[in-house]
RNA sequence: GGGCGCAUAGCUCAGUGGGAGAGCACUCGCUUCACACGCGAGGGGUCGGUGGUUCGAGCCCACCUGUGCCCA
């Protein structure tokens, strides 16, 4: 850029992005150290999957916590953003076993050796992927603190939280009903499943009693699951089937005698009252089966086929076709009622859509309870919040009524469980290989051990995000420094998965006191158009490279943010907002353009108060306030406000009324026009990286300094002089110019005439005069043009405007004097009666009341003026 | 079944007790010396329904209707 040329009429944002990421990266503007002065503010950003690919939830999620992060190194904090990956092991996995099938293999081809290998090398290769789309967004975390959960450090840390909650008694192996995705060939946590409604059939099937006295009717919308039934249930207080309790019932089909038991978790609504129990394939029967001490046999097995334990007949049928099957022998033997058709949640794997089969499995489990009291006691007394609030409730709700939490998978890619067996069975738990065999060896007189084959859920490893890359267990100087962090910016879905995990771990093992965070903010969810959940599956979502590519990095940004209202849990995208956004970008860029093409100001400081002009001293009055408006939006992580404020100014204020007032021109005129420009430019900035650093660089303020905008101080509204007299006197101006430009247009005088026009009630001095004149393209006169045909005239309070124009507008302009006469008499009817009205006067607070008695005068004057206009126009 | 939202102009949405707003879209006029990705002027709404509280309700309360998210 040593070579000034003219900048381009049109804002290209994709060369200055590409250039100003560049620049930033390379001069580390995002680095930070823990050895600072400076207060902290951190964030972890939430790993994205090594799967993953931008989308706009990051867009929304991820622009959050970079405007964070922006503002608050500007506001002189030592901000930093850490920036990760997580290795998600079902989503992994299941990419390479796509892979892997169009080769025709399986991963068990490969072995799990080879397999991880294969794994570690697609990471390597398509796991940054993600990194990059970021970079092209703006986001400016710092990249030399990025962590991945499988490091080997971030997986130590893994290894002694799994290790130290063994030893403290709060992780178990037992034999639990639990989630398994047939497809996924895993488990999965109660978090990761979803219930889907769905219309199915509810079977009623007759049970006969086993002394033939007659039978018992059970309805089931899963009957293939009949062949594992122990019981039939009813509700004890259900006087149909009391005389009924423990007597006997012959299974159908199985021809095996169970009892009828007596449980208060039936339904006594629900089909005929009486259900079936099968323990080892429902929850609530799990349950019941436990109350009841009764056998558990599992009818299906880990493929979702028939195990042995179903009976010869059914034995390696699938569980769709057993139902068929089992469907059809009932019906032969005379053994089922009818059917219905109902609609019911059914549980479904969060990742594959695959219907869950519950079934009893040997599994590893985290006690929950006494981990989330202090999660929850940390959101009772304020030291951990969520914005929007409401979602602490959620929080809250889920931490009290937790379940232990089942922690291992059945897939090779993830961290593998730190347990080790003995040829004898003993369990040894250890951090590492050489430290089993140690404890073996010295225990159990044998180091000859097989490591258990499961993983463990990938969230356990998330669970210990904030703290694992800032190095603990080691006491690290960013452990000290910056932990906790300040705020987590992350979406509603995943407060349970991660948000709840990592407080309960970061308190249990990193600080009693103080969660890893103190604010948790939680950002909508992103819609279409026509208010589906944008998702790959639906195919509905929108690619933020695709916005990128057409509207610049900036825009796509501004665009989604002034879409974001903190308080929304939900965001319909419009694409128009982004192109609209480019467009303000344009505009700025102009305005840029023109202010940068106007004499160098002599001296970069503003002009002496007494040489600043009327507009001078209203736009340093307006920035003023918006400096104010904008910070506090900002603290109040209110961007879509901060962002519509800025637009505005910018727009509305800056480039409609004062670059034009400066079309005539002043001494001071380029210093202010530089410094109103700078210091909004700087309030932008965390919104709009990009194009705020690209002109601020071209400011004459800025000759000479290398320095980035991003770690420009934060402009303070103390520094800026405010004038409201002055202020209010050009917004008069305003309304006058805006009234005349209206008389023009309703009289259809062409633009390049000058009509004559005429003020009264109102000194201008020279500069004043000659604004209103440009503005509104009028030529002033005194006195007041004859009046007469063709004299449109109008008031701007005490302000009386006459614009001399041809015979024909004076007809038009009666209709609209008619119609705002209406109006008039409308308001002034209104408050009339408010005012008549006696206990308004006695209720309402005094200042009210004043209030609208003013109001009302000021209408019935203005009624008044409009009147007589009306009878001297129609003269 | 439980919890949490939303319903305001054709569209997307601001507006938490005292004269209904923005952007886009629409209409009219503009090659006005930064910008047509623009400039100027305008039209457009019984604020989902019913009832209540209040001197006063888009805003507070209850119920209803529609719609969405989370949990079971």
């Amino acid at each position: 850029m040593e070579q000034r040329t003219e900048p381009a009429k049109a804002y290209d944002p994709k060369e200055v992005e590409q250039r100003w990421y560049r620049r930033w990266e390379e001069s580390g503007v995002f680095h930070a150290e823990p050895d600072s002065t400076k207060a902290p503010f951190v964030i972890a950003m939430p790993p994205p999957n090594i799967t993953g690919r931008a989308h706009l939830g990051h867009g929304s999620t991820y622009t959050t916590q970079d405007i964070l992060v922006r503002f608050h190194r500007m506001l002189g904090e030592n901000a930093v953003w850490i920036p990760g990956l997580d290795h998600a092991a079902i989503a992994t996995q299941a990419v390479l076993d796509r892979e892997l099938a169009k080769e025709g293999k399986t991963r068990h081809d490969l072995g799990r050796e080879r397999f991880l290998e294969r794994a570690r090398a697609w990471k390597d290769e398509y796991g940054g992927i993600i990194d990059q789309q970021f970079r092209l967004l703006g986001f400016g975390p710092d990249w030399a603190r990025e962590r991945y959960t499988m490091d080997p450090a971030l997986s130590a840390a893994v290894a002694k939280v799994f290790v130290e909650l063994y030893r403290e008694g709060l992780i178990y192996r037992g034999n639990r009903l639990v989630n398994w995705c047939p497809t996924c060939a895993s488990t999965l946590s109660d978090a990761e499943v979803e219930h889907e409604e769905r219309d199915g059939t509810l079977w009623y099937i007759r049970y006969p009693l086993g002394d033939g006295s007659g039978e018992i009717i059970v309805a089931t919308t899963r009957p293939e699951t009949m062949l594992g039934d122990t019981a039939v249930a009813v509700h004890p207080d259900d006087e149909r089937y009391r005389a009924l309790v423990g007597k006997q019932v012959l299974l159908p089909l199985q021809e095996r005698p169970i009892p009828i038991v007596a449980d208060a978790a039936v339904e006594r609504e629900f089909g005929t009252g009486a259900v079936k129990v099968t323990p080892a394939h429902d929850p609530t029967d799990y349950e019941i089966g436990v109350r009841h001490g009764l056998a558990m046999p599992s009818v299906i097995g880990l493929d979702a086929k028939m195990t042995a334990e179903a009976g010869a007949a059914y034995q390696g049928l699938d569980r769709d076709q057993a139902r068929q099957r089992v469907v059809a022998d009932l019906q032969a033997r005379g053994l089922l009622v009818r059917t219905e058709t109902l609609h019911h949640a059914v549980a479904t794997c969060s990742r594959c859509g695959t219907v869950i089969e519950p079934l009893l499995s040997l599994q590893w489990f985290v006690t929950m309870e006494p981990l989330a009291k202090p999660a929850l006691e940390a959101l009772r007394d304020g030291r951990l919040r969520f914005v929007p609030e409401r979602h602490g409730r959620t929080y809250a709700q889920w931490l009290e009524h937790i379940r232990d939490w089942n922690i291992s998978r059945q897939v090779w890619w993830g961290h593998r469980l730190p347990v080790w067996y003995t040829p004898q069975g003993d369990v040894i738990v250890a951090e590492s290989e050489d430290e089993a065999k140690r404890v073996a060896l010295e225990r159990h007189g044998t180091a000859e051990l097989t490591r258990d084959e499961d993983t463990l859920d990938t969230w356990f490893s998330s669970g210990l995000w904030p703290f694992s890359i800032l190095g603990w267990p080691k006491q690290t100087p960013e452990l000290a420094a910056w932990y906790p962090t300040q705020v987590l910016v992350t979406a509603q879905e995943i407060i349970f998965l991660w948000v709840a995990r990592m407080v309960m771990l970061g308190m249990h093992f990193v600080d009693p006191e103080r969660p890893p965070f103190r604010d948790v903010l939680i950002t909508p969810l992103v819609f279409d158009q026509q208010g589906r959940k944008m998702s790959k599956s639906l195919g509905n979502s929108i690619d933020p490279l695709d916005l990128i590519e057409k509207y610049g990095a900036d825009a796509t940004r501004m665009g989604i943010v002034r879409q974001m209202h903190l308080e929304s849990q939900e965001l319909r995208f419009s694409e128009s907002r982004c192109e609209e956004s480019r467009n303000f970008n344009n505009k700025i860029w102009n305005a840029a353009r023109y202010v940068l093409a106007l004499e160098a100001p002599a001296e970069t400081g503003l002009p002496a108060p007494e040489q600043r002009t009327l507009a001078d001293r209203w736009i340093l009055t307006r920035l003023g306030e918006t400096v104010e408006s904008v910070t506090a939006a900002y603290h109040a992580y209110e961007f879509s406000t901060a962002a519509e404020r800025l637009w505005k100014f910018l727009w509305n204020e800056y480039c409609d009324w004062y670059l034009e007032a400066t079309k005539l021109p002043s001494p001071g005129r380029a210093a202010v026009l530089t410094t109103v420009l700078d210091v909004a430019l700087r309030l932008l900035h965390p919104i709009e990286p990009f194009i705020t650093e690209e002109i601020w660089q071209l400011l004459p303020q800025r000759r000479g300094d290398g320095a980035s905008i991003s770690r420009a101080p934060w402009p303070q509204a103390s520094e800026l002089a405010r004038d409201d007299a002055a202020a209010a006197r050009f917004e008069r101006l305003v309304e006058v110019i805006v009234a005349l430009r209206r008389l023009r247009a309703d009289a259809g005088i062409p633009a390049r005439e000058l009509p004559q026009a005429s003020l009264a009630h109102v000194d201008l001095d020279a500069e004043e005069s000659a604004l209103v004149e440009r503005l509104a393209r009028v030529r002033l006169v005194a006195p007041a043009p004859a009046g007469g045909t063709g004299l449109l005239t109008e008031h701007v309070g005490d302000v009386e405007l006459a614009l001399r124009a041809g015979a024909d507008a004076a007809a038009r302009e009666a209709g609209r004097l008619q119609a705002e006469e209406r109006r008039l008499i409308g308001e002034v009817e209104r408050l009339e009666q408010k005012l008549a009205n006696a206990s308004f006067a006695l209720k309402a607070p005094p200042a009210i009341v004043q209030k609208e008695r003013e109001k009302l005068a000021g209408y019935a004057e203005e009624l008044q003026r409009t009147r007589q206009r009306l009878t001297e126009i129609l003269k």
